[in-house]
DNA sequence: GTTTTTGCAAATGATTTGCATGGAT
DNA sequence: ATCCATGCAAATCATTTGCAAAAAC
């Protein structure tokens, strides 16, 4: 099985499981997703499936994001750069977010953060998961300063 | 000197220092976040505002919280619920924000993120600061599921 | 065949911009 | 008197919604 089929099967098992329909605008956009392993705004996902698939919406991508979000398979992330980012990364790992260009960069660091769940949990909250938001300038914009 | 007048005269030297001009929104705009010392989006600067200062417009509170932001006396806070919330609380803290409800809560816990600071800087970013964001859900929300 | 998904067009809502008036220096 | 800040109205931009046609089951 190639790593396309590969793929494709993963996602068909997810919708299958919810009884979800499988269509190619998911497949499409799933393989796109996981083709790059990197932040995605809406119109940049579009951009790339209508190479695929033309006449595809943004409507229809905005919806599938979200529906990817509830199987798990991507994460919403607000940069604070006028458009939402989807994050194709599960893993866990935190964001460097350059207060200039509003470029986000992924950062990898095993931070010890129960003590920031515990004290979510100590207020009433129960947490999901916490991640580190790092506000700074990028390489580029450090340079241009 | 009251409380209002050692507000109002911190801000004045932060402009003058500056040069730029000593107005009453900016003075009310100022006056009313170190009274609330919670979030608030930009509609919710001007309803208070108004009662004050009647008149007073959305624009000029946007531009107003930016020059704070400038002046660090105020942070911007992308919980993604739709509007972009100002924080007047600038000593260290992190934020738990709710899925389902979008309510942003402070959270107080001094965690160790020199690592994740490190990392960033490895990666050839330059920060400021960090904070911890998590991601769950909120009391009330918590129940009603 | 039935129900979900899609695409289109239009609505929404927060934030920004252009420009003339008013206010601070 | 000068120049910055404000208010108004309109523009912008990402995202959402309503509904009919197409596709998956």
């Amino acid at each position: 099985m190639s790593a396309v089929e590969s793929i494709d099967a993963e996602l068909t098992e997810l919708l299958r499981a919810r009884g979800q329909r499988v269509t190619s605008q998911r497949l499409v956009i799933n393989r796109m997703l996981r083709s790059r392993d990197q932040h995605v705004t809406a119109e940049e996902v579009l951009g790339a499936v209508t190479q695929t698939l033309p006449g595809t919406s943004l409507p229809t991508v905005y919806a599938t994001l979200e529906l990817f979000e509830q199987l798990g398979i991507v994460r919403r992330l607000n940069s604070g750069g006028g458009a939402v980012l989807f994050d194709s990364r599960t893993v866990d790992h935190h964001h460097a977010i350059c207060r200039d260009c509003g470029a986000v960069q992924d950062i990898d660091d095993p931070a010890e953060l129960s003590g920031v769940l515990q004290a979510a949990r100590d207020a009433g909250f129960a947490p999901d998961r916490a991640a580190v938001v790092v506000d700074g300038l990028c390489a580029a914009c450090a340079a241009a300063s």
